[in-house]
DNA sequence: AAGGCGGGGCG
DNA sequence: CGCCCAGCCTT
């Protein structure tokens, strides 16, 4: 078979421990492999069980978690570890129905679990088999259509091996990430090749079909990066709605364009950000926005050095948020925010 | 049904 | 540059 002799060794493949496995599919999640293994090791190595997953913060998980996106997925590993820790002694949903119900783990991840782990018949439908399905059998509904996503599930569930379930989902996912790959893929020596649709009706490079309507929206981010004498800064944590939940950044001025020094000075969020602060000078510390892409929005982002007048600390002022630079590594930050502090000389200890 | 949510790697 | 990655949740 052409699974035993092209799989990766990964560290996942040599376990049934539902823990383990729950693990590495959240972080494969719109991931790839060779980005989530390592990310994987310092999880286990940190959290080698549940328990210890479940009895640390969530702030530790996610500083844990920064720079592999997504963060809903840390947020909810640790409310279903908490779950599962507290409400049901540490033991694991057993079969695909009850994986369903946990934060986080959908069809795929519950299809993952219930086959690699308690040997139960449950296809996985991700970007591999999407793919591999749509082309062996010249499939054409948009992979991304409500009726492509059932009707690539209830195929999938056909061609199923109920012997090794797991087994069989492991190895038609390998083969869309090793052979049957997005752009050109090898067909000169695939295994399907006597009995591919796509590449008898010459489609491979048209399938899978999906349908993209993202629409990239620009935003202009300031950040205030406040330094007083004492050898602070300021850290605030997103709490609100949209990108970075939970994440610490900056005190944060958006503005619906690029700002001089001038301007930013008359936005009001900026008068908010300083009222507590006696600023003495403010410089900017990078003339050409930095661009940090997400997938759906472009931050035009510049940095402005707050300098603190010493009054601040001689009337024992107490500034909400402020922290020891010394500590900033410690906080969970976007990579935006990572890339400045490792830029920035000031924070380099 | 559609939109939001990260970051990185590849051609 | 655009595309896609062991998808899921909210509206």
């Amino acid at each position: 078979m052409w699974y035993l002799q092209h799989k990766r060794d990964l560290p996942w493949r040599n376990t049934k421990d539902p823990y383990r496995i729950w693990l590495s599919e959240i972080m494969l999640q719109q991931t790839r492999v060779a980005q989530g293994l390592p990310y994987y090791e310092r999880f286990l190595k940190a959290f080698p069980t549940i328990k210890e997953l479940a009895t640390t913060s969530e702030d530790k998980i996610l500083k844990l978690w920064q720079g592999l996106g997504y963060y809903s997925r840390a947020r909810n590993l640790y409310a279903t570890a908490n779950y599962i820790w507290n409400e049901r002694n540490g033991k694991f949903p057993s079969n695909y129905k009850e994986l369903l119900t946990l934060k986080g783990v959908g069809d795929y991840t519950a299809s993952a679990i219930a086959s690699i782990c308690y040997d139960e018949k449950q296809a996985v439908v991700d970007g591999n088999v999407y793919r591999v399905l749509s082309r062996v059998f010249g499939i054409s509904t948009p992979i991304n259509s409500t009726a492509g996503i059932k009707e690539f599930k209830s195929l999938a569930q056909l061609l199923i091996d109920g012997r090794q379930p797991g087994t069989y989902n492991q190895a038609i996912m390998e083969f869309g990430a090793r052979h049957c790959t997005p752009q050109n893929p090898d067909c000169g020596s695939c295994i399907f090749s006597d009995r591919c649709i796509a590449l008898k009706k010459d489609m491979v490079g048209q399938l899978p079909v999906k349908i993209k309507k993202l629409k990239i929206k620009k935003r202009y981010f300031n950040y205030i990066v406040i330094l007083s004498e004492e050898g602070k800064t300021v850290l605030k944590q997103r709490t609100k709605k949209g990108i970075w939940q939970q994440l610490y950044e900056f005190p944060l001025v958006e503005t619906e364009a690029e700002v001089d020094e001038i301007e930013l000075k008359e936005i009001q969020t900026f008068n908010e950000v300083s009222e507590g602060y006696n600023i003495e000078s403010l410089v900017l510390y990078n003339e050409a926005s930095v661009v940090h892409k997400l997938s759906h929005q472009h931050l035009y982002t510049r940095f402005w050095i707050a300098t603190l007048s010493e009054e601040n600390q001689k009337n024992g002022n107490r500034i909400e948020n402020e922290i020891p630079i010394a500590r900033v590594r410690d906080y969970a930050v976007p990579v935006l925010i990572e890339n400045f502090i490792s830029d920035f000389s000031v924070f380099k200890i």
